[in-house]
DNA sequence: GTTAGCACTCGTGAGGCTAGAGTGCTAAGA
DNA sequence: TCTTAGCACTCTAGCCTCACGAGTGCTAAC
């Protein structure tokens, strides 16, 4: 009795859908008409719009209000219906100077990123700071900072540091560090932690036993290392959450009760950005996968992520480090635009990081032009 | 006809407030006579509730419901009722064992004290990286990363780094990187930031020119120097705000009107949180004094925290560096209690620094026998 | 100065009602 | 077979009313 999937109820779907989007209210069958000069009636669409619910991908909030799209809906709207987009020229331009206003100073990117995906997408954003596979030791500084306390500074490969204070006999010079902290460097270079583990267990260095201090020092790159593999691991940079709540959903549409909703949606949606929870699951599998990730409402894992899409992109270097950055909002979201925006800064620090690191290196799998990028 | 302020009269006062405190529901004269058994009947406790009405420390929302204390009422409360209160040695201990946990962790230390103020208040926590009055340049490391691009650390009086990657000639060694580091890092020791750019303007050490990369360097720490000091300016950690957002101001009490009121208030504490407006001018008074700074509701200048009390407290080493932290939450919220946990954690930041400082110094200002603190 | 008693006020929540929006269906037309 | 006009039906939002109950303010007695 459904009926096929005909041309005109694509078109149909897809200015539900365009329609919705725009103004978080269900669409009615007339709007549809008047609004877009449909050559049909109202009572066809209302036909079609029929039809687009029992394949699923329409539903029903009360008998009489119009319709909104299902989950399927959408996931139908962003594999078939939904015309590839990017940023206009100016707005691309705009978010390169605000990057290039920022070159040099690599710990600022990822927060740079999060703002301006959250303000060009109107929704909050996230990522993930960029991390080697593998945690490789590059050098180790120390710098006293008065007779007893000396400030360690930890760099990895890829312009990750890590800073430590450590507490030292009286008696040592500054060159004593120095040559301390430079006999350390050598010993560790590009190890991995499980490497500096191995190192710290034999203490020796072209033969020669270590000395106590040196020991120590090996100790705590160790540790330093294993404390930051912890902190990484789960931390999410986030930004736009006021963003995301100006959406509608965000509102009491009507009477109290869901006025009580809308602020218990609003607590949990701050529970789950704060913990990372539903999200954690997404960036393995993020960062395993090319291309632009959209993952819809129902589709999630994770039930509280329930009325929640996320779009999410791996960003980074090829084979020497890599993060995820994207978009997480209501199911109700702009989809072409945000996974253009997605798309556009995943490049952005990709190129960055390329830079950082070798200029010949490719950037990633998500570029422009890659048409991994609209198979999802 | 409002009459004096007498014993009994303070000690209802008194009470109103901690039940209020405790239920977040106007308080009835009756309630009180019963809940603490009260030697005087319901109508007794009305007539000095009148009273304190009069006098400007308790309020009427309608006719009928109970008692809420003024802005007046809780300063009043807070100078002259509250019994000085501290954390438990349970909770005391656990604190400190958490900081115990990331000892050395210096860029993990304000994180967790904003944790910490949070979980222990249940409200929102601010803090301000711990700042030196003058920024002083330290010394300067140079890290190759590959052929074309360095890694610069560069690390300030205090524990403070920052990094910078700049591109470099392909030409040079480690070596040259060491010794033109070094050269800088000799040149520019202890300077503050208008030495520094004295010192580019002359560009010589010891009477030597310096070479072009030698020059760069120099300007790459001014510039470092003038970003740092633009960031740290204005931002504020913060954590907590689900803590204060399960408050019960937050939720809709009744009708629908007020539950949009509730969710535009939420709005607004975001807003609040995530610029610092509002906190912003606080600040530099909570740096100038001692003591624990408590901002009550309308005393605030700026209109949009009328809702809300600060608790503020001054951190850091007298002379060497300093930091503002403390709590936020609605007027009504646990006075005793968050200005205990407040100078207790300042307290603890304070000789965690001067630890790394100097063990000599004198931790600061707040410590949990001053009286300066019971001042407010 | 304190207390009992009582009238009065007002917020809250339930219930009922109306207007309006939008659908589903039916039957006629292309 | 598809499209369309017409119309009954459904459901929500908003409004009004009403009764209840909590808590006060006042008065008069102690």
């Amino acid at each position: 009795m459904s009926g096929p999937l005909t041309e005109r109820r694509q078109t149909i779907l897809k200015l539900v859908i365009q329609e919705f989007v725009d103004t978080a209210t269900p669409v009615a069958s007339e709007t549809l008409v008047r609004k877009y000069r449909l050559p049909v009636s109202s009572a066809t669409v209302r036909n079609d719009m029929a039809a687009l619910e029992e394949l699923g991908f329409l539903t029903h909030p009360h008998t009489s209000g119009g319709r909104i799209p299902t989950d399927a809906g959408y996931r139908f709207f962003v594999e078939n219906l939904m015309e590839r987009s990017s940023l206009s020229p100016a707005e691309q331009r705009m978010i390169r100077h605000q990057f290039y206003q920022v070159r040099g100073e690599l710990d600022q990117w990822i927060q740079l990123a999060c703002a301006v995906l959250a303000r060009t997408a109107h929704n909050a954003s996230v990522a993930t700071a960029p991390r080697a596979e593998q945690l490789r030791f590059k050098s180790l500084e120390l710098i006293a900072i008065h007779e007893t306390m000396a400030l360690a500074v930890i760099v990895f490969h890829g312009g990750i540091i890590k800073q430590q204070t450590l507490p030292i006999e009286p008696g040592r010079t500054a060159e004593d560090l120095r040559r301390a902290a430079g006999l350390v460097s050598d010993l560790l270079a590009d190890s991995t932690l499980s490497r500096v583990e191995e190192l710290a267990a034999v203490a020796t260095f072209n033969g020669m036993p270590l000395s106590e201090f040196e020991r120590g020092l090996v100790d705590l790159v160790a540790r330093a290392m294993m404390a930051f593999e912890e902190q990484t691991q789960e931390q999410i940079y986030s930004d736009g959450l006021l963003e995301m709540l100006s959406q509608p959903e965000f509102l009491p549409a009507s009477g109290r009760d869901d006025a009580e909703r809308a602020i218990e949606r609003m607590r949990r949606t701050l529970e789950i950005l704060r913990s990372g929870r539903g999200l954690g699951p997404l960036i393995p599998q993020a960062l395993a996968s090319g291309g632009v990730q959209v993952i819809i409402g129902g589709e999630h894992v994770e039930d509280a992520m329930r009325d929640y899409s996320v779009i999410l992109a791996r960003y980074g270097v090829e084979g020497a480090i890599a993060g995820v950055l994207g978009i997480i909002g209501p199911t109700r979201m702009a989809y072409p635009r945000s996974i253009s925006t997605v798309r556009y800064i995943a490049s952005l620090m990709s190129n960055l990081l390329a830079e950082l690191y070798n200029l010949n290196a490719r950037p990633s799998e998500v570029d422009v032009d890659d048409e991994n990028a609209q198979r999802v």
